[in-house]
RNA sequence: GCGCUUGUAGCUCAGCUGGAUAGAGCAUCGGCCUUCUAAGCCGAGGGUCGCAGGUUCGACUCCUGCCAAGCGUGCCA
């Protein structure tokens, strides 16, 4: 209808422009909206307050003229002007009930469109390391992700969702150090545990599991692992010096076989939590991309030696420097530290390159927005490997702050001291866990209340939308008691009935159902959706309210009944493309 | 200090990329269940859109400068 209205008014531009009154060169972009007020007919243009000035005319005259040659229209009943120079357009009734029938031929398809034409987009999300089990944190971030994947998906993109492991570096080193030293406790060794160690319940779980299985194999005397070991800050020593001489400690007891067994034990129990977790909350990855994999494959040398070419790479201090701040960065960036090892980016560097490798039309991540600083040298580094970093796209999430009330949430991985995505998900359940974190916007902080989000009752807006949903199927399931069959054609033939005021704000709210998929998939805003079914629902459930569905008159009924139905599919394609549920009974 | 993000009702947040009288939920107050589920509906109160300028027919929206909050500013990841 939109598209209707704006080529209507291309072509009185058109015309404004042979008549001399319009300067031809002029390409003014065409704005049709949706009326806020139902007064203000149905859609209405700005386009005779845009187009005044380069005509030197007031805007009412230019609207004037603009309505006077507008190619009539049988959708078309009244043109108005109003105000400072708006145009508005009231279409015709009979054309707005066409969206039922519409809704009911396409169901489920109903909404989704091909603007994406394919094109192979990827979204690399969550990617936690593999350190600890999914806090609250990364529960916004695996909403929001896998909510772009399947509204990208929905408008025609070819989606491939992805989950970047980090098991390679220090912070897996410490990780597989603390599984060590709980099962030498576990052993019967006495060891004081590090400061920087992680602390969490579900070492000493892991510990376990691999004493039961492998008895003392890994088993060393506490002396020797503790032997001119650098103070711990509790001792008035530097924590990071104290772990890192128990990780070289650890390797050198062990060997390198052995380390790789308890490291594998920590990774494997570890991600394989995750990926459960994040199953059962309706995440799922096409696939699991292994930073390890990337290191041992030679493909961090590889971008090393594409940067080193390009001119980008300098030696100083014993380290080896990317000169980022050429381009964009506020600063070059070590990516060889004077130790040898590669640092963390060095290896995102190499995983972007084998991103852009791999023929993506483009490439979303979704960051923490603590993550931001971190932008311009990896566009940096994209540039300079001769990628096209237009194709990159980095979403932000905000944290979530975790409230119990009025109390706030400690949020810390290496204490152990957080609520956990999978207790969220106990406690709140699926369906309102996903539509709370995707209610906001992304950039947007956001204080996540566990205790309201907990209250089963009213406050949890998504029992309001699923309720309208519900109410529908109850309705139907009345129908049935009551005798009555539903007279599909009979009421598709008497839409016409359906005049009543909320009967209508419900159909225009039903119009805008594609429009605002597209809009949500395409600016990355997937609270757009929950605002819509809101609405969708609000619409209902006054309607609901305020008239009989069930009505002795078949045909008043059974127009009705198309119309609620109608509304029972929107409702539900909306939130199962949010992943949410939609029960037939509350 | 510099950079990014944010600032809208008592609280949590929308505001369709510059449009018409700034909206919703919660909370407060007042109504609606012999009639399709009251997890619902209707009504009332509540606002200097952080502050000050600027841009224009028009600014919550764009620009500049302040103020405030969060994050970043590692040879950590």
């Amino acid at each position: 209808m939109k598209q209707k209205l704006v080529s209507l008014l291309q072509q009185s531009v058109e015309i404004l422009k042979s008549k001399g009154i319009l300067d031809k060169k002029l390409n003014p972009t065409i704005n049709v909206d949706h009326t806020r007020d139902t007064r203000h007919g149905d859609f209405s243009t700005n386009l005779a307050m845009v187009l005044a000035k380069p005509a030197a005319t007031n805007p009412r005259q230019l609207a004037e003229k603009i309505i006077s040659i507008l190619p009539a229209d049988p959708l078309v009943f009244k043109i108005e002007l109003a105000g400072p120079g708006f145009i508005n357009f009231f279409i015709n009734a009979d054309a707005q009930f066409q969206i039922i029938k519409q809704i009911h031929d396409e169901g489920r398809q109903f909404g989704l469109s091909k603007i994406g034409s394919g094109k192979k987009v990827q979204v690399e999300f969550v990617s936690a390391n593999p350190t600890g089990p999914l806090h609250v944190g990364h529960g916004r971030g695996a909403a929001y992700g896998s909510a772009i994947a399947d509204l990208l998906t929905a408008v025609g993109f070819d989606v491939s969702k992805e989950y970047y492991v980090n098991d390679a570096g220090r912070q897996m080193d410490i990780l597989t150090t603390s599984v060590w030293l709980r099962y030498l406790e576990e052993c019967g060794e006495v060891v004081t545990f590090p400061l920087n160690g992680y602390r969490g319940e579900y070492i000493r779980d892991i510990a376990f599991t691999l004493h039961k299985n492998r008895g003392n194999e890994y088993r060393r005397p506490s002396e020797l692992v503790t032997e001119n070991i650098p103070a711990d800050e509790t001792q008035g020593g530097d924590k990071e010096k104290h772990i890192d001489a128990l990780i070289d400690r650890a390797k050198t007891l062990l060997g390198s076989s052995l380390y790789d067994d308890v490291f594998q034990a920590g990774l494997s129990v570890i991600l394989g939590d995750i990926k459960q977790d994040l199953e059962e909350f309706g995440v799922t990855f096409e696939e699991w991309f292994s930073e390890k994999i990337l290191m041992e494959n030679g493909s961090i040398k590889e971008a090393l030696k594409r940067l080193d070419n390009a001119g980008y790479l300098y030696k100083k201090d014993g380290a080896t420097w990317f000169s980022s701040s050429q381009l964009g960065d506020d600063k070059d960036r070590v990516v060889v530290r004077d130790n040898g090892q590669v640092t963390y980016f060095a290896s995102d560097i190499a995983y972007h390159m084998n991103k852009l490798d791999r023929g993506f039309d483009q490439v979303i991540n979704i960051w923490g927005a603590d993550h931001h600083g971190y932008i311009p040298r990896i566009r940096a580094a994209m540039q300079a490997l001769g990628a096209d970093e237009s194709k990159l796209k980095v979403l932000l999430v905000q944290f979530a702050i975790l409230f119990r009330g009025t109390e706030k949430l400690p949020m810390s991985t290496r204490s152990g001291d957080f609520v956990t995505l999978r207790q969220l998900r106990s406690e709140v359940g699926k369906d309102a866990a996903r539509f709370f974190y995707v209610m906001r916007k992304s950039d947007q902080h956001m204080n996540f209340d566990l205790k309201l989000a907990t209250s089963k009752t009213n406050e949890n807006p998504v029992f309001y939308v699923q309720y309208a949903h519900a109410r529908v199927c109850s309705v139907l399931r009345q129908l049935d008691e009551k005798g009555w069959k539903r007279d599909l054609l009979l009421g598709m033939d008497n839409l016409n009935l359906l005049d009543e005021e909320y009967e209508l704000a419900i159909i225009t709210t039903l119009s805008k159902y594609s429009e605002t998929l597209e809009r949500a998939a395409l600016q990355y805003e997937p609270h757009l959706l929950i605002h819509f079914l809101r609405e969708l629902a609000n619409n209902f459930h006054t309607y609901y309210n305020a008239h009989q569905f069930l009505t002795e008159d078949a045909t008043l009924r059974n127009a009705r009944l198309n119309l609620i139905c109608a509304t029972k599919q929107i409702l539900a394609n909306g939130l199962s493309l949010l992943n949410i549920n939609t029960p037939e009974s509350m």
